[in-house]
DNA sequence: TTCTTAAATATGAATGATTCTTATTTAATA
DNA sequence: TATTAAATAAGAATCATTCATATTTAAGAA
């Protein structure tokens, strides 16, 4: 998950912007919309621009702090962990989990070591698992 | 593939822009978006709809003759095969294609069969299997 | 600490894909 | 052939996102 530490690293300016929307990624879950973001950050911080928001995530997104994550109406999301992982989608309730296996993920690419797509040269492989959350 | 009978069998009525819509799948590859599919109809129907094109892919997409497919960018993508199937995509020349495997399915399957996911419940899965094409 | 400067931000206008509204037309059927 | 619900054309409206610009600021240098 996205943090200080790993904003520091990137050599990027550390704003009060910029640590407002780590936190709204620390403290909303499933995956918020930019204008979640925003509208979390204004609790604090009334006056950060929604323009200065997309800058950031765009920025975020290049430095391999977070990821976009799209959606089936269009609008997109934003997942504060970057590292390789799945999601699970309930398409009722629009929430959105990560799910991280690394039993799965080998299972996967020792299937595709022997059995390889004509024309293609796989670099990654991600699920989308569609279901329904229990809780 | 969407095509003449499915159409028919739901119920829906045939019109000139219907058949058109479906010709524009068969002909063009690679996912179209709404708006490329109004350029390929206005080559014999220049007076087609925009809006037209819209509520029919929504409508299609309602009787599951085809999907919606999003991508990164966030505009939408439209393949005209329902059954399932998972993608094939290159980042860099943004093309997609369909990607069949049953065997590869049974194996998932069967994995998820005796590995629960806690608190969700699987519907079915798709693989985004990311990568690039060789040709 | 103060200065310097490139980078970051706020604001609001612009864009572009998609949706909506309304009047008109048409496919299906009786 | 007449009827009618459904479909279409046209263009206005919406909404997320991007862009342009003037202002402010973080971080390193002096």
């Amino acid at each position: 998950m996205i943090n200080l530490d790993k904003l520091k690293s990137t050599g990027l300016k550390v704003t009060p912007q910029r640590l407002a929307v780590i936190e709204a990624f620390v403290e909303l879950k499933n995956h918020p919309t930019a204008e979640e973001i925003v509208g979390f950050i204004r609790q604090k911080h009334p006056n950060i621009g929604v323009g200065t928001v997309y800058h950031i995530l765009e920025i975020f997104e290049e430095k391999k702090l977070i990821k976009k994550v799209k959606t089936e109406n269009g609008t997109m999301r934003y997942d504060g962990l970057y590292e390789h992982h799945h999601h699970l989608y309930c398409e009722e309730s629009n929430r959105i989990e990560d799910y991280i296996d690394d039993e799965l993920d080998d299972l996967i690419i020792k299937y595709f070591k022997n059995k390889k797509i004509e024309n293609f040269k796989i670099e990654d492989i991600k699920l989308q698992i569609n279901g329904k959350f229990i809780d």
